[in-house]
Parts: C-alpha cells; structure tokens; sequence
DNA sequence: AAAATGTTTATAAACATCTCG
DNA sequence: GTCGAGATGTTTATAAACATT
C-alpha cells in the first residue's frame, strides 16, 4: 500500500492516458491525495454540477454502500470511466475516510468483488509507453447506468431534509398517491457533445436533459444523448415501476441455525414478500396456470388460492397492466437489445407465460405478493439484466429462473450487510435512519379489504422516484448523471 | 432437517416426476436412505458400469471436493439430472458422511453454491400434480460435461494403484513425457439410445463409445451419440491439452496481511504460474505486443524481460502450436456454438492477439510461464467458456480479459479449500497424499537449462489423460461417464 | 524475492420467499 | 382457513488459498 501506490497516485499523475489527447477539461488531477482543499476546488468545479462542497463523506464512518456500489462510484468519477485498483483504493479512501484506518481486509474485499462481479471488466493495455497497465472498467449496462456517489449523496439530502413519511404502524407506513399510466420521459435537449466523441469508453459523457412529460400522455422516447446520437436507440420506452416490501423487520437469520440458537423474530409480521421482477409481453400466450390469480373478483379468490387472498387483492387488472401501452410488444422487438431495456415489475400474478418468441422474457412466477406488500425505492431496486434473453425459461411443464439483480445491479442501499469489523449500527443502522430500507410501502389498510379492486396499480410516481433521487419533477434534470436504466 | 425432509426422502420416493413415464431403468430408489445395502445393490446394478461397489466415500474425513464439485455430483447421480435441494443434501448425506455431523453451516454452503453459480439452475415444475416443486439442475455445459463421484473415485483409486511417480526433490517431480500433435478421438460404436430420447435434459444419457485414434493423425470428430443422433455437431475437434502448475507448496496467502502476519514460505520455489487458458485463432492477427516472448533464443532473453528468463525456456514455438490443425479456425467458425468446444491452453506468449471476427475469443495474454511451469492433470483444469464470444475482446490497443474458469468449470481437486471448521490437513492434505495437485508436473532440469529451444510442447498425453481417469488408452471407453468437454 | 494484483472457495450472515404443520 | 416456524433462495462480507504480474 505504502510506496508503490503513494508514488503512483501523489507524484505521477495517475492520469488515465486514454484523456492524454484532451487538454482543457480532463486535464486535471481528478483523483486527489495531495492538498485536499485544493484539490477539493478544482474538482468541485469541474464535475460538480451541484456545487454542493462535499468530498469528504461519511467521516470514519462505514458508508452504507457495498463494495459494489463504492467501486462503481469511484470508477464512474473517473473522466475515462476507469481505474486501476491502485487509484480505486485512493479514491474510495479519499471519500470514504473510514477505509483509511479501516482493518485491513478491505482491499481484499475490493479485490473479490472486482473479480467476481461480471459488472467489472478488466481491461489491459498494451504496454505502448513501457509495461501494461491493468484498468478497471464496467460492463455496458453499468456505465449507462453509471452509478455515481453525487447520486447517493444527493439521495441522502434529500432523505435528511424531507424524510420518509412517519410509520403510522409497526412497519406499515401510509402508502402514497400512485398514478395508473405508465410514465414518460422524453429528451428535450440534446447539448453537443462534450468534444469527447471519440472515446469509446463513454467516459465523460455529456448529459442529454429531458423534461417530464405529463402523465396520461403516451410513451415517448428517454434516450441518453451519445446513444441517439450514434442513432442505436430510437424507440419509445415505457417507466413501470417496481413493488417491493417493506424493510427493517428482523427476521430469523438462517433456518440452519439449530432452533435453540435462531433468533427470535423481533416483530411477528411474518410472510412479508417481494415479488421478482417480472418481465411478461403484452400479447404473449396465456399463463401456463391457471389457478386463479388473475382475475380480480372475490368469487375467484375464494377458489382454491390457500393462503393468497390478500395476494389477489394487490393484483391490479390485468388490462390494466398492458393498458398504456398497446405497442408495447412491437417496442419490445424493434428495441437494441444491447440496451437492455428496463421494464420493472408489475405486481402480475401470471404464472409462467408461455412466451412465443424465440426470445424468452425474463419471468419469475409470482405465486406471488402476500399480505404485506410495500414498494422498494426504485433507485433500490431497479435491476437490468446482463443478457437480453436471460431470465426464465418456461418449456415443457417447468420453469427455469434467473434471478434478475443477479450480478446485474443489486439494491445499492438497504442490502448493505453489516460489517463484522465495524460498530454494528453503522451499516443497516444508518439506512433506517434515514428512512431507506423501503421508502413508500403500501398502507396496510389497502392490503387488509377483501374485493378491493380499485385501479390501484403498483406503478410508483415517476415523481416520487425523482423526488426520492433528490429532483425535481418538473424541472429539467441533468440525465447524465442519473440512472438511466431506471428511466428507461 | 428432520421431519420434513425425513419424509420427503425415505417414504415418500422423490422420485423424480420425469422419471415417471418410465419403468425399468429409472423406477429404482436412486437416492437412497433407507437400508443401504439393498439401495446400494440397486444402484450398483443400475448405474455403476465399473461394478465397484464403494457406496460411502470419504468416511468422516472431509470430501476433498469443492462444494461446487459436490453439488454436480449429486445431481448427475439422478437419472432425470435434476434433484430438489433437500435430495442433494440427502445425496451429499449419503455418499459423505462428514457432512452427516458436520457442523451446521454446510448446507448454507450449498445454498449460497446453488444461487451463486450459474452452472446450477432452478427449475419449477407447474403443479399439475399439486404444488410447485423447484428441482436444480445443470446448465448445458455441465449437463455435457457430467461430472459424476465415479469419475473422481476411480481417479483417485488409480493414485492409490500407481502413485505419480515419486517427487523427486521437494516440489519438482519428474516430467512425463509428451507428444507433439494434438489428439483426436472418433467416435466407434453408437448404441442404440438408452430408451429416453425424450427426455430434454439429457438425463440419464446412453453412452457412445470412443475409440483413441493413433497419434499423429489429424482431428477427427470426438461426438456424444446424443449429439450425433441429433445431428447438431458433426465437425472435428481437436484436443489441446492444458499446462499448469505445481501445487502444494505453500504461498504467501495475501499481500493485504501485515508483513509479520503473513505466512512465511515453507517451499521457496516461488513464482509458480499456471498460465490461464488461452484461446487463439491459427489464422489471426499478428500479435500486439512485441516484447520479445516469442522469440526462443539467448540474445532476447537477456534484452530487457528482467525476471522472465525462465519463461522464454518453456516456450514453445509458435507454428508448433498451429501446426496440428491448419483449418482450425474454419473448424470453429462451422462449430455449433451450442456445444461449447474446448480447446485448452497451449503455453503460448501471444499476447493480445487481434482477433480480425465478430466473434472474439477468449483469451489471456500470457506474459505466461515462469520457471518452474507444471501440468496440471487435465481433468481438474479443463474449463469452458459459459458463452460462445466471451472472453477477450481486444481493441484499441487494449485488452478485457474474462477468466475462463469464472463459475464455469474451475479445477475440482487442488483448489479445494482447507475447511475452517475440519481438522485442517484433511482438504489439501488428502490431496498431496494421493498426487493429485499437479498430476504431471516438469522436471526441474528442465526449467534449468538455457536456450533449450528442443521441442517440448505442453502437450500432455492423451493417454495420460485417460490413465488419470481410470482408463485404458486403446481401450473402448465410456464416454457417456466422463466429461465430453474435457474430450472434445 | 517481495509485494501488488487477480481469481476462486469457504463460511457466516442478513434477508426474502415459500412450504407445511 | 390462518399463521408462523422452518425450509428454501439470494446476496453481501470476510478470510483465505493460491495464481499471476
Ligand atoms: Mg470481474
Ligand atoms: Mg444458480
């Protein structure tokens, strides 16, 4: 750690050499280690666009994102959109102070995750100026996604300032306005490109802005600008949601711990679930079972559905699930599979969809839901898949699964595990404080009522996802620096 | 554990639904749990072909297998190739009797080996015959590859008959020799399909019988009658058998330790490497890097590779590599991708070869070798690729690299790691005992010489490879057993 | 030769989901 | 019929062994 990488990092100008043909904007010391107001300054003004003057985060505290999500921050600070493991370390221990004096380990861990994580491609140089350099770097989907910590930090205010409404009940806090479309979101502005088009990395791109369309309006394009420029995305995408359940309700750890040694659950509001994403075609055949489920009356949800009452009850109508997008198959086809297209979950009770495509949709059979639903976060929870035809495979009786946050992009906050080597609080404990762990759960009375067909649909308010990602709604926004696979 | 899998298992027959069509063959207790000895008759006369009647294995030690390895085990042992996860437990149970008092924790592993590994897929049959039932299953690369106890055991009787021939100083035994030319293996005998050609997962397939083709003749097709009955793979292979490296000697185990808690070496025969399996095209590009490498002769080696003389001695020639199969890269494009081909590593510094397709292969850029280079045993090190075109993708002067091993089909023995919870010499040390980590090492004498440019190739003998696994080189063999990737 | 870097397995654990008594 | 304990499934953290640079 010592010699090696203080030499590499404070004197040599780690300066990736993929930006050495530029001058005027990456031509600065972006990964700092040296005077760190200086630095601050320079930074600040180059890739801060919010101008909120906050390197240092999480002071010796552990931050509350996993490895994961801290190597994808640092790599996606980085002009070039990566990073050898050297100025990873730098860069995580500039931000993160806690990893200064953390128990050595850490870099261990950052090493594990790199390799096991698909998300992280490690690329070689050829040794054109002396030896090869090894970079680490993301796969497509996550520098398109290109997870940053100004997102998270951004998230953070937000939750300080206006946090989470009060839970009105042990772990059933009041459910919020959803509307029944689909959501919109469509470029308004495409800035020309930041005199970087020929890097090949995406690295620094420029943000394409787009403006929030008016609900009850039909899908129009969100496209990130580099990609409408090279013309590959010109279709139309459609914003669903994602449900999820609530959070911060022990459970029992491990069911092999021996029963005298499992812990006891702290509150007794079993059987909560979230239901996998599910990815179903409009038009596709019908569901494979036909154990009731899908349709919305109370005489079928008496039929033979044990224990999935109040299943039925959160499943919105069908029609309404296909409703705001009659296209939507066509889309499907039409799409650059390479953009991996995100359509998150609607809470669908169908069961293996017999998909006629020679590409299978991702599927994971929702016997689903359960009496206490609640909604993730989307910036939790919205997970792209690695491969356009991964996902379930439904053939002859039987259905194969794949797990769709897989490697792919997990929940960043909320599935932090608690450190060993840390206090204890720190990871989980910062996350409820600030009210993450499940941001806008269902209301229990909407779970409780029989018959409740009411059009409640489990689409989240594209505004409250920006709220919740610490914009405005109506506002211009910069895109580039948000998810786009959460708006896609 | 108890009641409800107790049940699942001794009385109530999970016997696999697939299975059930069937009557003769398949309608046996393959998994067994009550009275052993009949079981064991049963299955002797079913399954096992070798006729040896070694039921438990291992007994109360540690199995030196990896939990990954254990797990196919398992499930390959099921006709229908497929098995619920309290029938792999059952199954792990029974055949390893360590695991019977195993500290709890062990079958947590199998759970976390089963979701992490994409090699092990979950299927949900649709409940026609009441409730949903998940089984886990292998993708189609494994299914091919097959690895079944059997294969380990008479493996592991045969370092027990005729131990590797005695170490002859400490970490250096002797070569073995090794002819030039690839291998070839054809196809002799297709028996007639066992009676399940209907079943889609390829269980309990029939076997073809190969017979070794004389060396020095060129590929010809090595097949599965399953394939070949189905038509999908009728184009020669060529077998390249995989360099490796000695193991047993104890290496520092990680930089990140404080230097005085790090282990200190007990072998100072370090800078052992194994050279990552390395996928080229005969017909590409010249190779990116000029750093000498490729040229065996004196001057370079002293040019300005300080460190590496030693590897430059066991290069061997290029047009060596390429000379067995001149249409090879004709052969790969006409491939049916399906199949995933194997071809192993040759030791070969060609680095960041520009691959002119659309399709890149995989590869590693060896800066490769080292001094005291060693073949590893082909059956633990032969890996396939999960998709056709990952790997390397070499561009602009620089290189993604993909680790062929990554959750495909890493080393089963060698690799296994010593159980925190187990006495301690049991995982490894079992291994050195029986010789298996690196079969085939080379002989220090020469690693030592300079300049020696004669043309040893890492080629290992085909028939050692089948002597590894138990079998007779000339002889008609089972092939429906052993690994096809590890043939092909 | 030592240290940094990269890959893989084992283990524990948190948490979600599903099954069954 | 419901519920909750336990089984099953997914993911992250940590340590470590080992390979490679
Ligand atoms: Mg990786
Ligand atoms: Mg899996």
């Amino acid at each position: 750690m010592r010699g090696q990488q203080q030499a590499a990092i404070s004197g040599g100008h780690s300066q990736d050499p993929l930006l050495q043909m530029d001058d005027s904007l990456t031509n600065i010391h972006w990964l700092g280690k040296m005077g760190a107001n200086t630095l601050l300054d320079r930074q600040e003004r180059s890739y801060n666009r919010i101008g909120r003057p906050q390197r240092k985060t999480h002071d010796s505290n552990r931050p509350p994102y996993s490895y994961m999500a801290l190597i994808q921050f640092a790599i996606n600070s980085s002009p070039a959109r990566r990073m050898t493991l050297k100025e990873i370390y730098a860069w995580i221990e500039d931000r993160f102070p806690y990893f200064k004096t953390a128990k050595q380990g850490w870099k261990n861990s950052i090493r594990h995750n790199l390799s096991l994580h698909d998300i992280f491609i490690r690329e070689t140089t050829k040794c054109e100026s002396g030896r090869a350099q090894s970079y680490w770097t993301l796969c497509h989907e996550a520098l398109e996604r290109c997870l940053t910590i100004d997102q998270m930090e951004r998230r953070e205010a937000q939750m300080r300032c206006r946090p989470v409404p009060q839970i009105t009940r042990s772990g059933t806090p009041p459910i919020l306005p959803r509307p029944l479309g689909g959501y919109a979101v469509v470029p308004v502005v495409l800035p020309a490109p930041g005199s970087r088009d020929n890097n090949p990395t995406l690295g620094h791109r420029p943000a394409g802005v787009v403006r929030i369309q008016p609900k009850g309006q039909l899908p129009v394009s969100v496209t990130p600008s580099h990609l409408l420029r090279s013309g590959s995305v010109t279709t139309p995408r459609t914003i669903f949601p994602k449900p999820a359940t609530q959070h911060g309700i022990k459970r029992p750890s491990d069911s092999d711990l021996p029963p005298r040694k499992r812990k006891s659950m702290i509150s007794p509001t079993s059987s909560q679930h979230r239901p996998v994403p599910t990815f179903y075609r409009p038009s596709g055949a019908s569901p494979l079972k036909e154990t009731t489920n899908l349709t919305p009356t109370k005489e079928r949800v008496k039929e033979e559905d044990v224990g999935m009452r109040s299943q039925l009850l959160w499943s919105p109508d069908s029609h309404l699930l296909f409703s705001p997008d009659k296209g939507f198959s066509e889309l499907l086809n039409s799409l650059d599979l390479e953009i991996s297209p995100l359509r998150s979950v609607l809470r669908t009770p169908v069961i293996g969809r017999n998909v006629a495509t020679s590409t299978p949709r991702k599927v994971t059979p929702p016997k689903t839901s359960s009496r206490s639903p609640g909604l993730l976060s989307p910036i939790q929870d919205f997970s792209i898949p690695k491969t356009p035809d991964s996902g379930l495979h439904s053939s002859n009786s039987l259905t194969q699964h794949v797990s769709p946050i897989k490697d792919s992009f997990p929940p960043l906050l909320g599935r932090v595990q608690k450190s060993k080597t840390s206090p204890g609080q720190l990871g989980l404990g910062s996350l409820r404080e600030f009210g993450l762990p499940g941001l806008t759960p269902l209301k229990e009375e909407y779970q409780g009522k029989e018959g409740d067909h009411e059009p409640v649909t489990q689409n989240l308010s594209f505004g409250k996802l920006l709220e919740e990602l610490g914009l405005d709604t109506i506002a211009e926004l910069d895109v580039g620096n948000i998810s786009f696979s959460a708006i896609q």
